[in-house]
DNA sequence: TAATACAGTACCATTTTAGTCCTGTTTATG
DNA sequence: CATAAACAGGACTAAAATGGTACTGTATTA
């Protein structure tokens, strides 16, 4: 299914919540009722964030959580790497060394373009586009846009090669 | 890690095999010694494959599998929907009506605009460009350009913004 | 010193994944 | 028409990953 796991999709629900409050601390327990999610699974996400300091956090009466950075600094690629560690959409990808048909495969170089191009999309929208209206994240050209421009390479024609709904 | 499964990665590497031989038809036990993989795993994957059309089987002696179209016409996307269902980055791309924050929710509309843009990615590569030379699917500016574009939304510059290897 | 809140880790149940095997069915061929 | 080659379709198991929770410890404030 190519998904992210269910932590990396709270930790994006969690940061967003973050993101459209004013407020400058939240604690566990606040995000959690924000979200609809456990306070222990909100707990372990924020924790594991903060190993990466997408978060700070301060202990104590009065302590929570903040974001370390202004929403438009944070990409989700950074958000997803802090949950989950590189993006590697093939084992090749980031472990390069291990793969028992490395010699003999023929492709590893060409998906480590397509992750490449995958890291570039998930790189190029911030936390502050997570939040903003959908409208103005289709109308970021370098995301949605699909150039029939001339180019050495076979193509797939978009339209007859996908029957996704 | 955003990975794609490991039966994925290997459909993707006899189906390259496939593409790369000039012969029409294969056996599974000629893919599995081709590719290191082992035969009743090549023989599992192409069965999967079949029940999407990728491939086209013939039993009996002289029976085997071939490529169901040109490798022009096979996108990536395709190739990891047969194996592994649509391609949804969370489960709110994919199943819509079962998440529990559903309502709550306010992001799921931008997930859905970032999985299409990866959708389009995966679908703008076709099995021709998995066998070419890295270089080729390098130079599709489709794939790995980062337009500077002027536009309405935030964004994450993407030099600051990540540290991937 | 007591209460609040995060830190770190360990644990377990569940689910998913990978890999294999077995029992059909189809087909070419001698 | 018998046999062997090859795919079809499940079933099954072991291993790994994931999700969720709990427990103990530490820092901070009042």
């Amino acid at each position: 299914m190519l998904r992210i796991s269910k932590l990396t999709d709270y930790s994006t629900v969690i940061l967003s919540e973050m993101a459209r409050q004013k407020s400058q601390s939240f604690t566990s327990s606040e995000l959690a009722l924000a979200t609809s999610i456990s306070q222990p699974t909100v707990s372990k996400v924020l924790k594991l964030l903060g190993k990466s300091s997408l978060v700070i956090s301060s202990r104590g009466v009065n302590g929570g959580y903040r974001l370390a950075d202004n929403p438009e600094h944070l990409s989700v690629a950074r958000i997803i790497n802090a949950m989950e560690g590189p993006i590697g959409i093939t084992e090749c990808c980031t472990t390069s060394d291990t793969c028992e048909q490395y010699g003999q495969c023929h492709i590893s170089d060409n998906w480590g373009v397509i992750n490449r191009a995958i890291e570039n999309t998930l790189n190029t929208i911030s936390l502050a586009d997570l939040v903003s209206p959908a409208e103005s994240l289709v109308n970021m050209a370098s995301i949605t846009q699909q150039k029939p421009e001339a180019q050495t390479s076979h193509r797939t024609e978009s339209k007859e090669s996908i029957e996704l709904t």
